[in-house]
RNA sequence: GUCCGGAUAGUGUAGCGGCCUAUCAUGAGGGCCUGUCGAGCCCCCGACCCGGGUUCAAAUCCCGGUCCGGACGCCA
């Protein structure tokens, strides 16, 4: 190992001699002093050369440095109250592992700006930035969150297979692949997968992993490939795991408030933590505010992007439209027995953009291929999935949230690629 | 996919028929400087997306393409 301390762990009174690592952030030969600035995943350390007590080798070194170079710095600590942090390294050896061409396809101190596209071309330099390293710090923190509090509650976290046979749910364009000699296809969702698990027993179930979705469209709220976190529970119905849910949203943001400081300064975000319950309104009323604020929808239709932004903006905070007409749901989202045209789905809402949506699920293998005949699909294909309904399958309820969605409506950014390393969008495939 | 806007040094920009030998910042190269911390100062380098057209003259206007941004649609 060369390293032996991040720049955070280096203290103004250390006497040991200690082995930085980094990137040349900043190099400024003042001529009678130089200072190099190394920055590491944690922070920045000042490294400063006085030319007239320095090996000239080491001068020599750090004068040709290019910046972003990486470099190995041995040396020893000088409290100096004139240095950031208090303290400077006196480096006895340079290294340099990795040298850095110039000039750079981006700037990394923060003194010009570069378009999101020209960031996502040079991902590797854009990560470097604190900024965009603190988004992903961040999204660490909440796939952590995540596993801790769904584990707290009993789930397993399973992984289900990504390359399907058929079509599943309907709904979406899904991306065909070549499969040996059969065509197959990228999954849409864990959903049928998850739900298989519930027939298998393991009662509750998770998983964070990719969706794909072949859809062309083109906008700050969508990606071809996303991250979806999916349960899956069984003797639940929708309102037990809408409490669910909401006390996961609750959960991640406490836990990134306390984690994340650090990172959320950097971003310049200050979070509030949403207060649960969230509001419940129905489908039907949700249609009447965005008819009220002059909206050309009919009970019946799907929510516009514009609807999403009127009822958001009237209710103001995260909130659930629960109720939904059966017709424009799933046809695993189970209906109310007593009025059949409604069923027990839900959509957890910010007031930017749909979060989540769920549903308690037909347990029943008869309804179950009704429901799929009724929306127009044939249960044919979806022979591996209905069988696990004619066996033993109790009651279940489930939910899928879009990872980068919850991510970005809580850091309040604009672009969901953002919040992806390398995302994947009608234009974009490489990086 | 539709509509609207855009593409100028490595990066971010100004210019929008002749004043462009194209602005500014950052950066690269060279020089001065022992306390910088977006260091400062001097010198210097580097660009009009591609193809066609209009015009005496095109970075600037028109057409097509590619790519980018935004809104909507589709979708989660």
């Amino acid at each position: 190992m060369i390293r032996t301390h991040y720049s955070t762990q280096i203290t103004p009174d250390m006497k040991e001699s200690v082995t930085i690592c980094g990137w040349a952030h900043e190099i400024r030969d003042l001529g009678g002093i130089t200072f190099l600035v190394v920055r590491d995943r944690e922070g920045l350390v000042q490294v400063t050369l006085f030319k007239k007590t320095i090996d000239k080798n080491l001068l020599e070194i750090v004068r040709n440095l290019s910046r972003e170079s990486v470099v190995a710095i041995t040396g020893t600590i000088k409290k100096e109250a004139k240095a950031p942090n208090g303290y400077e390294v006196v480096p006895t050896e340079v290294k340099v592992l990795g040298k850095a061409d110039s000039p750079l396809p981006m700037d990394t101190t923060g003194k010009v700006d570069a378009d999101l596209d020209t960031r996502l071309d040079v991902r590797f330099m854009d990560v470097r930035r604190p900024y965009t390293q603190a988004i992903f710090r961040i999204r660490h923190l909440i796939l952590k969150s995540i596993r801790e509090y769904l584990d707290n509650d009993g789930f397993l976290e399973i992984t289900t297979p990504k390359v399907v046979a058929t079509a599943t749910e309907g709904g979406t364009a899904l991306f065909p692949i070549t499969y040996f000699e059969r065509e197959a296809f990228l999954n849409q969702s864990p959903q049928l997968f998850k739900q298989l698990m519930m027939s298998g027993g393991l009662d509750r179930v998770f998983e964070i992993g990719p969706i794909f979705r072949a859809e062309e469209h083109d906008t700050r709220k969508h990606l071809n490939e996303a991250t979806s976190i999916d349960i899956e529970a069984s003797f639940l119905n929708n309102e037990d795991v809408m409490v669910i849910l909401e006390n996961l949203v609750k959960y991640i943001y406490m836990k990134v408030q306390e984690k994340g400081a650090t990172y959320l300064k950097t971003l310049g975000v200050e979070l509030k933590i949403p207060e649960i319950p969230f509001k419940r309104i129905t489908y039907s009323e949700a249609i009447e505010i965005a008819r009220k604020n002059g909206e050309k929808i009919e009970w019946g239709d799907d929510l516009s992007t514009e609807s999403e932004h009127t009822i958001g903006k009237t209710i103001g905070e995260h909130y659930f439209i629960v109720d939904w007409p059966s017709k424009i749901k799933p046809f695993y989202a189970l209906p109310y027995e007593d009025k059949p045209e409604l069923c027990r789905a839900f959509d957890m809402m910010h007031p930017r953009m749909e979060l989540s949506s769920g549903a308690q699920r037909v347990h029943s293998y008869e309804m179950l291929r009704d429901r799929i005949e009724a929306q127009g699909l044939n249960p044919d294909g979806f022979e591996f999935y209905l069988k696990a309904f004619k066996y033993g399958m109790p009651p279940h309820s489930g939910w899928g949230v879009g990872a980068e969605r919850l991510l970005m409506t809580m850091l309040g950014i604009e672009n969901i690629r953002e919040v992806v390393l390398f995302p994947r969008d009608r234009k974009r495939l490489s990086p």
